[in-house]
DNA sequence: AGAAGTATATAACCAAAAGTTATATCGAAA
DNA sequence: TTTCGATATAACTTTTGGTTATATACTTCT
């Protein structure tokens, strides 16, 4: 019998027209695909595809089978989703980046636990970096996090939720202080104080500096223990923090600016476990699927 | 993600109300069962069955997974056998047991070539016994094989066709000569010659005979390269055909019954490989799927 | 109550399946 | 032709599913 594995293996790989495309998208290489989609045509005594070297293209019966496969697919998708009502997960346990962690999560959480029969004990775990948190779930310490800038997982499902940009920070004695909206290029140039790898901020910032082809200008690197603020406020340089974290800020030493053109902003998600859609959809939007029976 | 076997798995689970039950029928030992049960559960993060003393009985999540995994697996098996009209398989190998080799499937073969498109060239290979044929298939020797007294295979498919009694031969001398129609206890209490093992007729009678709890009197025993019918015609005792065999039986010296009470039967199935239901659909039916498109 | 009989769970181990990297092959486009 | 993008194959490793042996727990029978 095959496999569901091999029919989603196969769906997207036509859906791609490719099976090295398809082999990205699935995070598995390209011979673990061919592999198992040649297993699936030997087990279904057809040939299903035919390969070109420009990709694929299914063949008749390729094609009456991805059609039947599409709707079985979505059945058990639907499946998975109606089992989440009887989940046995009471306890939840929430990992989140800091600058999620005072405002944003809270709101969610409050709409949540509010609901009557959410009995759930919920703990909120925080941690610094994406890469710690997506650990985390790898290591089942954690049943949802939500991270900034993800892209993809072999075995976790994610849901983008929103983009947010970075604001820049300056001192106020800073000459770019006259201005009402900076540039990103106007930032870059002047000294800047960021944490040390690992750092999402960081990477993502150096990430959009290298794709515009442009070289920061880096003159301090703080541990993640430490905060900018004090250092921006003594004027060592500017740092640029998500919209957020900038809407906290009290400092009368420290102006906010936003980045007006080639705007950099971060994407944040909430990456879960497969079995834990339901309550992620419960959680994202304060609804209580009914129980039956 | 679940697979579908762990579906297959659990709904045979919750049929036979019992894990051990289930694992006989699936062919799987009852431990390997526990754990993909198991994880089953984990995957769908919901609690399926209430282990008991007595065997097992489903939660109301396992009542719910159960009726949509049904509907599921009936879809697959639907695809599957739609799949059967694209298939690959130009070529069939047949196998079969020397009684029915000379009627009943050249009947069956017929009907099946005589339609039209049916372009498949048939290798029809004789094996005396229903291990030899099964080992075949195991092999990929064969896809289809006729056989008798077949009681299921952890990877084959198999459908029982018809059941035949045996007759009894004996020496047209013999005093039992007389009598209209034999028992089976007048039978065994003959001096019999029968085939050594491996031998389907011998092990099925030599069952029969423990079940009713009288032990036979062999009083030779034949390699499969030589015919029971001369040592019967020269007297040296009596042996059992099955009805197939007895009629095409021309010798004088050989007289042929009917047992009538306690009736010895055997029973002829067809085993072949999942992905060629629809061949074998065919090939009984003498039926052609309409090819669409 | 104690013993026997079922049923499920766990442990330790083994074989088969699915995944990986490196490399070959093949056709299309420059 | 050469290069590039795509699939196939080979050799190897990891993970999964399977096995046997054994433990544990609940009925049932004497």
């Amino acid at each position: 019998m095959f496999s569901l594995q091999q029919v989603i293996y196969f769906k997207t790989t036509i859906e791609k027209g490719s099976i090295n495309k398809a082999s990205k998208e699935l995070f598995v290489s390209q011979p673990a695909l061919t592999k198992q989609l040649t297993r699936l045509e030997q087990d279904l005594g057809t040939c299903l595809l035919i390969r070109k070297s420009t990709g694929v293209e299914p063949t008749e019966a390729g094609i009456y089978f991805y059609q039947r496969a599409c709707i079985i697919l979505e059945e058990i998708k639907q499946i998975m989703k109606e089992m989440g009502r009887f989940s046995f997960y009471s306890s939840l346990r929430i990992g989140t980046l800091p600058s999620l962690a005072n405002d944003y999560l809270p709101s969610l959480m409050d709409r949540f636990i509010n609901k009557p029969k959410n009995t759930e004990e919920i703990n909120i775990l925080i941690r610094d970096t994406t890469q710690e948190l997506i650990t985390l779930l790898e290591d089942r310490a954690l049943e949802i996090a939500f991270v900034q800038d993800y892209d993809g997982h072999p075995i976790f499902k994610s849901l983008p939720l929103f983009q947010e940009q970075y604001f820049a920070i300056l001192p106020t004695s800073h000459p770019l202080g006259q201005k009402q909206n900076l540039s990103f290029a106007e930032v870059i140039q002047e000294k800047m104080i960021l944490h040390k790898e690992p750092c999402d901020i960081r990477t993502s910032f150096q990430k959009h500096c290298y794709h515009l082809g442009i070289k920061p200008n880096i003159i301090l690197e703080l541990n993640f223990n430490e905060s900018l603020l004090p250092f921006v406020a003594e004027g060592y340089g500017i740092s640029l923090i998500p919209e957020m974290s900038a809407k906290n800020i009290q400092d009368t030493k420290i102006l906010v600016k936003k980045i007006d053109h080639q705007p950099f902003y971060r994407k944040i998600s909430v990456v879960f476990s497969e079995q834990l859609e339901s309550v992620v959809f419960r959680l994202l939007t304060g609804q209580h699927p009914i129980k039956h029976g």
